[in-house]
DNA sequence: GCAAAAAGATGTTGACCATCATCTATGGGA
DNA sequence: TCCCATAGATGATGGTCAACATCTTTTTGC
């Protein structure tokens, strides 16, 4: 743990308080991390690293990867939601808010601070089954959000808001592979459109709520694609 | 592939010709198990034994595995591509009928040969360049199907296609990751009733469009969801 | 009560063995 | 002879565990 040679005031051992906040600190490392590259693209080395330790104290807090990886999924899942909560506080609108932060050009570009559905979903499939209860969870929850209804006019069924729900985690899905950035674009610009004007909107006929520009348009053409720090591949 | 440029003996004819179709097998072996396990999930030798061959001749074949996940990702896209233009052939409503199969329960339980965007994307995301262009071109692909106007009174705009095939694909990495059959089903039903109701329907007014079951509703529960035959985790 | 010693927890380095992508040497058919 | 495929090796990296050091917490002797 950095620790100086020349002072021997090598703080390794701490308290129980300190061994509880390096554990929470590795969770919060792999929430990240994970989102990023995949879990099967980091290591536990990596984890630990990040997290300013190394390797070997690793099954001293957990007893496996697998572990790891469900109480990260969980801490993503608790963080995003906490996030969405502050930030669409007070809004007049705080379903149309929430539907236009998720489908912004900074949630596409922030992978490792967004949603754990678009970036994790497809490898938690494979996963144990504690692990896929995170993401059913995580598909519960918002559901919720999506299902509160302003007024009684734009109430959201469950199906409608579970549809909802497949659209935009699809839009982040697909603008974050495309390659074209005017493609990645219109994708974000073509579901927030389509969710605002006619799911949201109480007089579902015209599109009084307008999408607007959803994006930070650097960034995505030079975006360095290739896998940063792979092992293989 | 190398292939010498002055044929000069025909008697090598066959071998080459074998040797071609080795090289297939492998690439349509690699389709269905990177749908199935992940990119990461499956080693060269498993590619190379599920084809019936060993792993020493992968690299007389291709020049890295990165190349082979290229060209077993179009191979994928192109295969899907030719199973929905002959399975929609002489429908009365093509798109209607492919939004159908797409949202399907066994389209959700058989990833090895379905679609590439919901299994492989978020893989893919942190692939190549190259690699991300098969996927930006599936997009455009599934697009130009979503687009062909039926008449004149359902045609879609591009905006409209991609963010019906942001649902269609949402809606199928959500139902494959929920662990609650229920839920599965519901939100395959939600985005196919949205899809045909709202969208391609002509009077978008009522619910003309009758959702349909969707699914094969065994399996869902007792699937295998523990990683069957990954390495760690 | 209290200090010293035992017990317990928590981190470090290093090693284990499996698996990975990749390369080399060899053999067998055309 | 010349490719193709086979088996085996290589070096890196993976998850996991073990020996040890160091600190905290608990127990014990007084």
């Amino acid at each position: 743990m950095m620790v100086n040679i020349f002072l021997r005031e090598i703080s390794l051992r701490v308290s129980r308080e300190q061994a509880h906040q390096n554990r929470r600190r590795v969770v919060v490392a792999s929430s990240t991390l994970f989102r990023e590259r995949g879990v099967d693209g980091v290591g536990i080395g990596d984890l630990m690293s990040e997290a300013g330790l190394t390797h070997g104290g690793f099954y001293k807090q957990f007893a496996s990867k697998a572990e790891l990886v469900e109480e990260a999924c969980s801490r993503a899942l608790e963080d995003t939601t906490a996030f969405w909560d502050s930030h669409l506080k007070g809004a007049a609108d705080p379903r149309a808010a929430f539907v236009r932060a998720y489908l912004s050009g900074k949630h596409r570009d922030r992978v490792g601070a967004g949603c754990l559905l678009p970036a994790l979903a497809a490898e938690a499939r494979r996963e144990p089954h504690a692990i896929r209860d995170v993401f059913t969870r995580a598909i519960q929850s918002y559901a919720d959000r999506l299902d509160q209804p302003v007024d009684a006019r734009t109430h959201q069924t469950r199906a409608e808001a579970l549809s909802t729900l497949s659209e935009m985690v699809g839009a982040i899905l697909l603008a974050r592979v495309a390659t074209d950035p005017r493609l990645s674009e219109k994708i974000l610009e073509a579901a927030c459109g389509h969710i605002l004007s006619v799911r949201l909107n109480p007089d579902k006929a015209g599109k009084a709520t307008k999408p607007r520009r959803p994006s930070s348009p650097q960034a995505r053409t030079k975006e360095k694609s290739g896998s940063r720090k792979r092992r293989h591949v």
